[in-house]
DNA sequence: GACGGCATTGGACCCAAGGTCAATTACAAC
DNA sequence: GTTGTAATTGACCTTGGGTCCAATGCCGTC
């Protein structure tokens, strides 16, 4: 689906900090999109692309947070590896916390940021992969009828079909239908399938 | 099973501020356990208990780190509170990554540590809660004979009787006996059931 | 050697699941 | 009014799952 290469997103106002780190991570094979503020890097940056934000905390108008936030509330899951110039341990485990991969120090020690980002590339690629199946699941499940719907659940929560007729008010025979039609619709032929794809969609 | 109140396992080096926090923590009505050094801490903290710890980083001997070292090593995932009077960022990074609920500066804040503590007790009932079911599923999957943990594997896996008989090399006729057996033992009813026990046992 | 646990199998039987063929009803859109 | 989708139901048949009773062979323990 993603198979373009990672890229690594590079927030700092400091000017002279994103050039010299973009040239470290180019010359390590990384592909570097470097912004100046937090407003440029929400508006420019591609959501869908794979890859991780390495990001300095105290920008000027928008900081490290919001831009976290902002993805949060945007429901984009992409790892943030923060750095900082003059950090204390409360704005360490607030980052921390919120789901920051890493939190690294000014001047930024070149071995720390390749594993923070090796971990954050890791993590996004998890969170895209399962992300991935989850809007699959998610898919199927809004093919299905109403009916078909109420059905999918009864059957995942292990009833008869006998049982799902009465709970919905009708016979053996029309629910046989409505899981037949389910089944296929959800791609699945056995129940021990559909309960494993259900558990993707819920969690 | 533990409806015995939370303990909260205090572990700090300097007798003062051990007794004042004791003090604040019990005047809030949580029980406390205090310790002057992580070896009295884990020699004789109940594991089993409810509860969690809030711990010095810096303790002569061994440290913070030590404590959750230990704890991890031994499979007991009690959550731990860190308190230091002089840590910085990388030391607050590796605690948050290796799993602490928080990381507080002395001198801590009342309101602070009450909200770590709350959340930290959350986090051990979720985990007890977790680890119970999973014992349990263990427990049902060890009474099984081997072969019946074998047909266990393929009917989570979704397979037929027959395609399990083929896969084993028998019959239809045992496979349904052993399954038959494995569903009483495993106490589930159907396949829905036995695969989100799988799930528990697996994850 | 007797005994118990385990794996195996056969036969009879019942219930559940799923498919075929056919048909009806309701509702919304064109 | 016609078309399409969704929901519904019936009779009939096949396959799959599950249980009861009964029996055999293997293996390790007492």
């Amino acid at each position: 689906m993603n198979n373009t290469s990672p890229m690594i997103y590079l927030v700092d106002d400091d000017e002279r900090i994103l050039i010299a780190l973009k040239r470290l991570l180019v010359s390590a094979g990384y592909h570097v999109q470097p912004y100046q503020s937090a407003e440029d890097f929400l508006t420019m940056h591609d959501p869908d692309a794979p890859g991780c934000a390495v990001v300095d905390v105290d920008l000027p108008g928008m900081d490290g947070f919001g831009i976290q936030d902002a993805l949060w509330s945007r429901h984009h899951a992409r790892p943030i590896i923060f750095m900082t110039g003059c950090g204390d341990i409360p704005t360490t485990v607030r980052a921390m916390k919120a789901g920051a991969v890493d939190f690294l120090t000014k001047p930024v020690d070149a071995a720390s940021l390749f594993a923070a980002i090796e971990q954050a590339l890791k993590r996004d690629q998890d969170g895209r992969q399962k992300a991935l199946q989850r809007r699959l699941v998610e898919q199927r499940l809004a093919s299905l009828t109403p009916r078909e719907r109420e059905v999918f659940g009864c059957v995942v929560a292990g009833q008869l079909n006998k049982q799902i007729a009465a709970e919905l008010g009708t016979v053996e025979k029309t629910i046989k239908v409505h899981r037949g039609r389910m089944m296929e619709k959800m791609c699945v032929r056995t129940v021990a399938d559909l309960v494993r794809l259900a558990a993707v969609a819920e969690v």
